[in-house]
DNA sequence: ATTAACAATTAACATTTTGTTAAATATAAA
DNA sequence: TTTATATTTAACAAAATGTTAATTGTTAAT
């Protein structure tokens, strides 16, 4: 280092990660799904990799972890999160920082935050290689009671928003529905971050989906999955939209 | 420190500034105005405060500097370019961190990023005050041509294009409006950032500003800025406003 | 074989909003 | 008094939406 450092530099620098996924509660044989927005936690274990005792050992914590000097912290969040979950290759993207002094005891340490939003089928898979008690899905409703470590509900709190805000401005609910969907499975996912009836009614939405320009039709093709008269296939098309509320309805 | 840390520690922690402001072209009597997004760099100077030779001297920089263990990014953003700008009381938010390893030649050196958004006025008022030889304003179509200090043309690209989503999906134009304002002020800012003809046709957007929820009729008043005639007064309503991509005209 | 049930889709129509062109208004300056 | 001009309103066709109802195609029960 040939800085003339005048102030004290940071103790560490962390990547967490605020990973969501939708689960489909009791999926019936055609019939459109009902979905719940999760998100996954770890319980912080009683001692570190040294055997010594944990901070904030036994609550509930975002996954995460320190940055290397070889990486940033994007990559960090996407090792961490393979390391401790298995989950990989998925969409992955900053949402803030928390820096606050004193937000964490052992010292001056920044937390680079990212949210996840990840197929409920990838979460499955992990559970069953691995002992799952460490790990829950809490309801969105429920986590913001529950005792968190450090300041991760102020985290999970921001992320939250953050999530319901992209879910509904880009093309994010992809994520969370195969590459060919209903127009009723994309409504599921969209019924868990807003009661927007433009967008629940089946018949607006219906008509809808058909001029929407990053939505297209699966020509010809249909699913079971949620009716029995077979049901038309649509894909999302990769776009990026903004939309002023300047012209907007209202 | 009780960490048992087996990472190595940032050498630097900074946050940085993207200071946007709108800067009105030669404003004639009862002419409505015409706006350009500028945004304001400093130019690194050749010798450190303890008189040793500067890193990236003489290149374009954001304002910016090293973030004390005693406030946050954002305090220090503030501190930062009330001091180097006399700039205060703003609107200035995060949105991103830059973290790539060997960004800056010093060492591993976090940015924490800022943009700004500034009225015109306050920033003519320090140039006053300042030897402004080293802060210039540069349009958003230039400044990425220019050689710039590290990775700020990077921040800069991203800064612009968060700017441009917030422009246009907050009420964050307000920033660059006096608190009452005429439809063809309201147009020439947002003009700086869009082309949607349906903000920029003054018939459709003299009918539509009635009828937007943030905006309200400042009730009687009116003013010749921008017309002999005299034109009505607006004003912002403060809300926060989430506009779906799946309700949306196209 | 017939029918009931049901998600999806289309139809129909009144209402609202938009795109567009044109006209009316009020004032300063010529 | 006239002209120029930004703003505002009017007018009307076109497009989109809210809403209710009807149609479709299939499974499962009778």
């Amino acid at each position: 280092m040939d800085m003339n450092q005048k102030y004290r530099t940071p103790d560490g620098y962390t990547a967490d990660i605020a990973v969501f996924t939708i689960v489909t509660e009791k999926r019936e044989a055609f019939k459109p799904p009902v979905m719940s927005l999760k998100i996954m936690l770890i319980k912080r274990s009683e001692l570190t990799a040294e055997g010594t005792e944990n901070i904030e050992a036994g609550k509930w914590a975002l996954p995460g972890g320190f940055v290397k000097d070889s990486e940033n912290g994007l990559e960090a969040a996407e090792r961490e999160l393979m390391e401790e979950t298995g989950i990989q290759n998925i969409h992955m993207k900053h949402f803030g920082v928390f820096d606050q002094p004193g937000r964490d005891p052992r010292g001056w340490i920044l937390s680079n935050a990212f949210y996840a939003l990840v197929p409920e089928h990838l979460l499955k898979s992990r559970q069953a290689n691995d002992d799952a008690a460490d790990v829950a899905l809490f309801s969105v409703a429920d986590v913001l009671q529950s005792e968190l470590a450090f300041d991760h509900q102020e985290i999970i709190k921001q992320a939250l928003e953050m999530v319901t805000k992209v879910m509904l401005q880009t093309t994010a609910a992809k994520n969370f529905l195969p590459d060919e969907f209903t127009y009723s499975e994309l409504q599921a996912v969209l019924s868990t971050v807003t009661e927007d009836s433009a967008i629940l009614n089946e018949q607006s939405f219906a008509r809808k989906i058909k001029t929407l320009p990053f939505i297209e039709l699966a020509d010809g093709k249909t699913t079971q999955r949620t009716s029995k008269k077979g049901t038309k296939l649509y894909r999302f098309i990769d776009m990026d939209i903004v939309n002023p509320i300047y012209t907007a309805r209202y």
